[in-house]
RNA sequence: GGUGGGAUAGUCAAGUGGCCAACGACGGCAGACUGUAAAUCUGCUCCCUAUGGGUUCAGAGGUUCGACUCCUCUUCCCACCA
């Protein structure tokens, strides 16, 4: 039972500080239904979730199954300061009223996956407000520079000449005494939190706590094009309220490597149930196409019903396969002055194209189609009627000329 | 505070008076091939009904027939010194 339940936590884990302590805490949880908690922060200024967030939610809800309870950690304090391992130091200040709103939506799509009665959310300025000058120059008492610049980032940036701000010193400072006020057992995070998670165990060390957390790191999951983190700006990414159509093309237009790495961080299938798909691959049983099929239906389920999912599966095979038009296509109406619409223009105004300098490209290239037939004229001109308009593979609208 | 260097299209990065809407790379888009996969190949990649016009090279002025390129000021960034 616990060997079991041990192998889905560390499943995907890139790393884990003290195992003997998780072993202990699912040890107490078998013998004498003990509880245990479960911390992780959240920064409340996305409030769009992807995939990649859910890496970690996943994880979490894993630990819910075997006795965990989940602090659900919102840095409503640390907000303010600005993730160190982002891109730039500073950030929008967000409004009280922000942090409400996006927490709200935060946590009603992170409850798609976790288990609400076992997570208690926390917000951190509570007792990080309470803290005040003289507890805050305590806490950075406890660190050196020369310290601090072991973190990776911070040494590149350091030898790499970009700035570092003050203040960015003091996050993991305060994320580290988030675990000291909230007694966690475990904490987990990604890769880059490493130093911040580390920082919460010296930090129990110094303030007196008996144990100090395990560890546990989550790799940080590759966008669709496979290289750069999913992220939102970099609009490589699946998110948790996208369409089921979006969603389910989005999951199969990925590369067949790394539907793999997607199969271990975001699939409930067993280990060994992937690891036969693998085989059933590899010999030429299966073709990857189906595997991939299969975890697109699993994590589009996941966020939309059953039916949706089935149906944006069907849609795809429709649209793909048998390259058919797709049932949902949006309208347009568009009001011909003297009876001509140019057809760059109408492309434009159905949003298909970003300019008419670009839907010229795409038509001179054979790019665009009239009711499934290229069109081969730049100057073409529609007149009164219906059109099913096409651009590219997947870019479809229907316009009225009136 | 002092001294020097820099800011070019989505990103990186050439261009130092006209040949510049601006080399190249990456990204992106379209086409071919496919499994809307990867890899590969081809074309395109500021806007505009376009063998032409318009607006660009941090911002504001100036020199010049002509400026991304020269001058002045402003803003921001970086390095060295304090």
């Amino acid at each position: 039972m616990i060997d079991e339940a041990l192998k889905e936590i560390h499943r995907g884990c890139s790393e884990i500080i003290d195992n003997e302590r998780v072993e202990k805490l699912l040890k107490a949880y078998y013998d004498e239904g003990k509880i245990y908690t479960v911390k992780a922060g959240f920064d409340p200024t996305a409030p769009d979730l992807h995939l990649g967030h859910t890496v970690l939610l996943q994880k979490l809800a894993t630990f819910q199954k075997y006795g965990g309870r989940v602090q659900f950690l919102i840095g409503s304090f640390t907000a303010m300061i600005g993730d160190p391992t982002g891109k730039n130091a500073t950030r929008k200040v967000l409004t009280q009223e922000e942090i409400v709103k996006n927490i709200e939506s935060y946590t009603s799509q992170a409850f798609k996956i976790l288990d609400k009665e076992k997570t208690d959310i926390v917000y951190n300025n509570e007792w990080l407000d309470e803290l005040g000058a003289t507890g805050m120059l305590q806490l950075a008492s406890n660190l050196t520079v020369a310290r601090m610049l072991e973190r990776d980032d911070f040494s590149k940036r350091y030898t790499a000449n970009t700035p570092i701000a003050v203040s960015e010193f003091i996050y993991p400072l305060l994320q580290g005494y988030d675990s000291v006020h909230l007694q966690s057992d475990i904490e987990i995070g990604g890769t880059d939190q490493k130093f911040n998670l580390l920082m919460g165990r010296q930090l129990q060390k110094t303030y007196g706590l008996k144990k100090q957390q395990a560890v546990l790191m989550m790799p940080i999951l590759e966008g669709l094009d496979g290289v750069q983190k999913m992220s939102k700006s970099l609009g490589n990414y699946i998110g948790v309220s996208d369409e089921p159509n979006d969603m389910f093309g989005k999951v199969l237009s990925i590369s067949d490597d790394l539907m793999w790495r997607y199969y271990e961080l975001l699939s409930t299938k067993s280990l060994d149930a992937i690891a036969l798909l693998k085989q059933g691959v590899k010999e030429g049983t299966l073709h990857p196409k189906k595997v991939k099929e299969e975890l697109a239906l699993e994590i589009t389920e996941r966020f939309h019903l059953r039916e949706e999912a089935k149906r944006a599966k069907s849609e795809f095979e429709k649209v793909h396969t048998k390259s058919q038009i797709p049932t949902d296509i949006e309208e347009f109406n568009i009001d011909a002055e003297d009876g001509n619409v140019w057809i760059a223009k109408a492309l434009v105004d159905c949003k298909l194209e970003p300019s008419t300098s670009q839907a010229r490209r795409d038509i001179k290239q054979g790019g665009v189609k009239i009711d499934q037939e290229k069109v081969s004229d730049i100057q073409l001109q529609l007149t009164y009627g219906e059109y099913l308009l096409q651009v590219g593979k997947r870019k479809f609208a229907k316009v009225k000329v009136k």
